[in-house]
DNA sequence: AAAAAATACGACCGGTCGTTCTATTATCTA
DNA sequence: TAGATAATAGAACGACCGGTCGTATTTTTT
């Protein structure tokens, strides 16, 4: 009862750091209860399958994101500023939750968006609520006066999400070491240009 | 001499569109040989390794986005026009090269961002390559005086491939129906931006 | 048409995969 | 502390993995 989530816990969490590695497919059984030194067995009784387990690390990460990106920003007072706080945190998500692989949502997305699934469908519920999220925290930054008021603030949550994603790639196949200062500067412009004049 | 040529044509294109669903890895010789009616060991004759059979079919796709994406708009007159060509071709590729899974290279990247070898090697080339192509055709937008001289080419090409790394999302995991219209929505607003002022 | 070369096949290798079952040990509760 | 329960290990499973090899068949060249 006690002893099991706390294992279980710690089995998340090597799963969740592995899978950034070797995605959530390429993440086997073996290899994960080698690295934390159990039987595979003795893991596999944590989950009812693997897809399960799969599911319970995405859930994991987003637990985490909460905690490390979003709670957070959403402490911080003003309209934009808390925009800008979001983005940031986000940007830098990957490293501050120590994802040895990157963020594992990126390597979920294209591993899984052609595999229907439990798996499948959890991700794009969290990716829903990702930019969703976003799209409230531009909101409110135009009902604060702040913002441009003819924004579509989903289409900036598009746009923000497209930021993420190219300095992600950036960072973790191209090796760029100036892709956050590249992210950073295209926020920049995109915030300049959502401004309201005044 | 001959007909083997032909043969690996059809096995690196069967490869090729299997590929963009189930990944460089996820891939298995024994399924594309069912695919194809071949046998799995007269497949593999043709290939020295996997991994050498996942490069070529990374070449493969880059022969055909060049026929598909970077030589029609190269042809056509014109700074902006011709940039606006460019992406325009690039957001419909996945499309157009009937890949029924996606980009490959947004598949490849996620899946070998962290597995050191040829194919990722091969695929980082690539990425650069394009990024490349993308920046030159901005560059020159801006030696015909349409685009502000003030702008970096490559912080440019980092933001349009975040537009299309975003769309592709989109599109394809979040099955957005609207996401190439925000993405040419999103393409309007950075080159409006970019614009030179006359 | 015969010889040479290229191509494809089928059987098989050692390994690993996810999963199941049973037995044993550790933990918690009364 | 005894008994119930939860947690883990170990062995085994059928399926499939990438890859090898010798042989049969087809294609090309002579």
């Amino acid at each position: 009862m006690r002893k099991g989530e706390r294992t279980r816990g710690k089995i998340l969490d090597g799963a969740w750091r592995l899978a950034t590695e070797l995605g959530l497919e390429g993440l086997t059984l073996g290899r994960l209860a080698d690295e934390l030194d159990l039987s595979k067995s003795g893991l596999f009784a944590h989950f009812a399958s693997k897809e399960n387990l799969q599911v319970q690390i995405l859930d994991r990460a987003a637990e985490r994101l909460a905690e490390i990106v979003i709670r957070p920003a959403l402490k911080v007072q003003g309209g934009e500023r808390r925009l800008r706080t979001l983005v940031d945190r986000w940007l830098e998500w990957p490293k501050r939750a120590r994802q040895p692989g990157g963020c594992i949502f990126v390597a979920a997305a294209a591993e899984l968006d052609d595999r229907p699934g439990p798996a499948r469908d959890r991700l794009v519920a969290l990716k829903r609520e990702g930019r969703e999220t976003l799209a409230r925290v531009v909101k409110r930054a135009q009902d604060m006066g702040e913002l441009r008021r003819d924004l579509d603030p989903e289409q900036v949550a598009f746009e923000i999400m497209g930021i993420l994603l190219t300095c992600h790639e950036s960072t973790r196949l191209l090796r760029d070491p100036h892709a956050l200062e590249r992210a950073r500067t295209a926020v920049d412009r995109l915030l300049a240009d959502a401004r309201a004049r005044s």
